[in-house]
DNA sequence: GCGGATCAC
DNA sequence: TATGGTGATCCGC
């Protein structure tokens, strides 16, 4: 798919044009340009979302009337300065140049648009768009000549095109259409980044080098007819695509190269092929160059899902996404792996057509004088006064062509969030309902993920377009509808109340949380739980302290919970109870029968009724030790507290707790595979969810303890931590137990399979590292991975999952809230926001070298 | 840590 | 009638 930031900038350059804020060219072909902007002009002109567009336009050029003002103020010698501490930088970076790698950027052509026209022939040779009539996702070409654009709303673009089609997205179909597109990239490089669905970045310098050796018979393809048979494989039997298939490119992409209309088409075949006999008539062979594999890609790509590709070649991913755009569609474009090149392509190129420059920095940089990469290097010293390290930085990578050229594996997600466009709401009853709704999703899509985070941040938009945020961290994490929903309530309220007595007239609403713990906060949170029990005015007594926390950790449970062969059952102390003005006490105990945890501290319930008990009843405390799981009875907590402390810094730990530290079901597979590797059953389902990129359940998780068993197959590790819990000593772990052992064959499987999004397992034989939580023998020498084998049994198994069943049990949702009435579910964009490791990648100040660089500057630009 | 902005898809 | 949703990052407080 072509580039949102260009469909955006184009209807959004339409839209302003005549208002006389932006001269950009859009180039239209099928209708007027002047029309297309009366057309936009007339139904936007007067709306609201017109008049905050004013807005902030008129908030950028403040911008950039500071920024001139600013640039005033520079003296000669600042100047001069500058471009001695650029220059040296320059240089460092240019030294660092990095041609050895080839990147290839792969991009479908109108993504939806083409699926939808491919499954729906009428709809071939007509202008259609994928989306609403409040928003469109994509337009084909021919939708395209019409200025109807992504980013654009339908009603809209009916008005510039009156007879488009708009077609209702159909998200799981592009989901599997690009899983057949993904297979085929996997084949070149197991480890592409996946953008989106219809966009990647593959690294082939590997695949290249192995092609060099293959036979032909290994490259060449056969052509498919009409029929979708499965059919990509190297030198399989396809028929010769028949011409209604083959009409379908062209009536896409009326302008294509002729030369790239039909990648692979026999008309492009080797020379060579004529002259083997081996090789039959309607097949092609490719050859080894980037240029070919590409070719082949993008070759496949069409015979397997009857759609093009466009695709880029460069030394590093920023350039490669460049080139992709070039020859769009279904074309392809290479820029040669040397300086000269690069060089050369980079001259002229406009700014805004790198990945990272969007329209605002255009914008400001065009106050400036620079439009193309050549002019962005000339002013790189007065860019370095301007604009902040991070910037000018990024701006002379872009300047010098320079990008990445590793393809950086997927971090951790930093946020997750839901939010709403709906009609007007303004009765603050309605809000706090629309609220609680979307607290309730976001702690459904965390449960997902299995994440808490600490930060709640409430978005507003009223009528007028206008945004706001409203963010409040609090000292423990958070995951429930509950618990977000008291946060965000507060937030909310905060908001009505300012404007009150007017109320808010909203039109979107959004929850998002974020600062998910690291590892290192995990770990930390993990050994500081003594710290944390001991929290409080003048080390208070646990029950003090456990009152206390209540509401937030929920680090409480009723002891009916366990009640049935725990050990903290005989050894109860007393503690008072009490919960929130919204816990319902009747599910706090249904909730609890099916629940048991490994570690707990454990209230008894003494008093009838809960909602009139606060603060008053008695309850009673056990511990159980997080490491050994050994319970610990009614000591007192500083000797609980040692006890702990030994257990996390003894690593003989495991001598002490072999036997309890597994689950039936997972003893029983630790025996059966007699293995000398364990993953955290948790941690290969987040893994294997990262791969997949899909939605694990509990019962995927029971797969992996063990697939052949069907009886297990069915249940959910709950149902199965309840069946133990009942079967066994309640005192067991529950899912920190799950541990899925693994031989090495399964390793070896996982690492293959990683290809996808690899994590960095490294399994090396020797040295045996034995977790002193679960007692297992991890066989790797790669410390860090040991560690964080060990956070994870700490982490997820123990406090984590005690905290999430414990916060389940004694919060259950409130009565639900009205429905909304916007149910409609949006796809959920993958959005992976990384500019290939730019921005954020030299944001650290780099130490100068004393070295004269003056001289060195003409070798940039001449 | 917060809030507004920018950017990508 | 009607201008999206998700995620990341940066900057100035």
């Amino acid at each position: 798919m072509d580039t949102t930031k260009e469909k955006n900038d184009n209807y959004k350059d339409n839209l302003l044009l005549r208002m006389g804020l932006n001269d950009n060219k859009a180039g239209m072909e099928g209708l007027d340009k002047e029309k297309i902007n009366k057309i936009i002009m007339e139904a936007t002109k007067g709306s609201r979302f017109y008049e905050n567009e004013l807005k902030k336009e008129k908030q950028v050029n403040q911008r950039i009337e500071n920024m001139m003002h600013q640039k005033t103020q520079i003296t000669s010698q600042q100047l001069r300065n500058a471009q001695l501490q650029v220059d040296r930088f320059a240089m460092e970076i240019e030294h660092r140049r990095d041609l050895n790698n080839t990147i290839v950027h792969v991009d479908m052509d109108a993504f939806y648009a083409a699926v939808e026209m491919r499954d729906t022939p009428e709809l071939k040779d007509k202008p259609i768009a994928v989306g609403s009539m409040s928003m469109l996702s994509t337009s084909n070409y021919h939708a395209r000549r019409f200025g109807v654009r992504a980013a654009m709303p339908g009603f809209i673009a009916k008005r510039l095109c009156p007879h488009l089609i708009i077609v209702a997205p159909n998200f799981d179909k592009y989901r599997a259409v690009s899983e057949e597109v993904k297979e085929i990239l996997a084949d070149y490089d197991p480890n592409f980044m996946a953008m989106s669905l219809d966009e990647a970045y593959l690294n082939i310098t590997k695949h290249l080098q192995e092609r060099q050796n293959w036979p032909e018979e290994k490259r060449s393809y056969f052509i498919k007819t009409g029929n979708l048979a499965e059919n990509d494989e190297p030198g399989k039997e396809v028929n010769k695509l028949s011409e209604s298939d083959r009409s379908i490119s062209p009536l896409l992409f009326e302008d294509s190269p002729p030369d790239l209309q039909s990648p692979g088409h026999p008309c492009q075949v080797n020379s060579e092929e004529q002259n083997n006999p081996q090789i039959p008539q309607n097949s092609v062979v490719f050859g080894t160059s980037a240029e070919e594999v590409v070719k082949e890609i993008r070759f496949r790509i069409e015979q397997k899902t009857t759609l093009t590709a466009s695709a880029g070649i460069a030394p590093n991913t920023m350039l490669a996404k460049v080139c992709s755009d070039k020859n769009k569609p279904n074309g392809q474009y290479q820029i040669l792996p040397s300086r000269q090149a690069v060089m050369d392509f980079i001259k002229d190129l406009p700014i805004r057509k790198v990945s990272g420059i969007g329209k605002v920095t255009e914008k400001m940089l065009k106050a400036l004088g620079i439009i193309t990469c050549t002019e962005l290097y000339q002013q790189r010293a007065l860019l370095s006064l301007l604009f902040s390290e991070t910037s000018w930085h990024y701006f002379l990578h872009i300047s010098l062509g320079l990008g990445s050229t590793h393809l950086a594996r997927d971090g951790e997600r930093k946020s997750m969030s839901v939010e709403r466009t709906f009609n007007e709401i303004n009765k603050a009853e309605e809000q706090y309902d629309l609220c609680q709704e979307l607290c309730r999703e976001l702690a459904q899509d965390l449960q997902k993920e299995g994440l808490k985070g600490r930060t709640v941040t409430v978005k507003l938009k009223n009528v007028n377009f206008e945004v706001k945020t409203r963010a409040s961290t609090v000292s423990s994490v958070v995951s429930t509808t509950e618990e977000i929903f008291a946060i965000a309530k507060e937030l909310l309220r905060t908001e009505i109340d300012a404007d009150f007595p007017y109320p808010l007239r909203l039109r979107l609403m959004g929850v998002r949380i974020s600062s998910f713990p690291n590892e290192e906060d995990k770990k930390h949170q993990q050994r500081s739980i003594i710290g944390f029990l001991q929290a409080g005015n003048q080390a208070p007594s646990a029950t003090e302290y456990i009152e206390e926390r209540t509401d937030k950790d929920q680090f409480v449970k009723p002891l009916k919970t366990s009640h049935k062969k725990s050990f903290f059952d005989k050894k109860q102390s007393e503690t008072k109870w009490s919960h929130q003005d919204t816990s319902k006490c009747e599910t706090v105990d249904k909730q609890n029968l099916q629940t048991s945890q490994p570690f707990q501290i454990i209230k008894k319930k003494t008093s009838e009724n809960l909602e009139t008990s606060e603060s008053s009843n008695s309850c009673q405390m056990i511990f159980t030790c997080p490491v050994c799981f050994r319970e610990q009875g009614s000591i007192s907590l500083e000797a609980f507290n040692k006890h702990v402390d030994a257990c996390l810094d003894c690593p003989s730990v495991s001598e002490n707790c072999k036997v309890s530290t597994c689950s039936q079901a997972t003893s029983a597979v630790n025996q059966k595979e007699n293995t000398h590797h364990s993953f955290s059953l948790w941690e290969k389902q987040d893994y294997e969810a990262r791969q997949k990129n899909i939605e694990v359940t509990s019962e995927d998780c029971v797969d992996l303890v063990e697939p052949k068993d069907s009886s297990l197959k069915a249940r959910s590790i709950d149902s199965l931590r309840r069946k133990h819990s009942k079967e066994e000593h309640s005192s067991l772990p529950s899912k920190s137990s799950c541990t899925v052992s693994l031989e090495n064959a399964d390793v070896g499987l996982l690492s293959r399979q990683e290809s996808l999004q690899p994590l960095s397992f490294k399994v090396t034989a020797g040295q045996a590292l034995v977790c002193p939580v679960c007692s297992l023998e991890q066989k790797t020498s790669d410390l860090t991975l040991f560690n964080e084998h060990v956070d994870v049994c700490l982490n997820k198994g123990i406090i984590q999952e005690l905290r999430n069943d414990s916060v389940n049990t004694i919060n259950e949702p409130e009565e639900s809230s009205k429905s909304t009435g916007m149910s409609n579910k949006v796809q959920k964009t993958v959005a992976k926001t990384k500019r290939p490791g730019l921005m954020t990648k030299y944001s650290t100040s780099k130490k100068i070298k004393p070295n004269n660089p003056r001289h060195t500057l003409d070798i940039f630009f001449k």
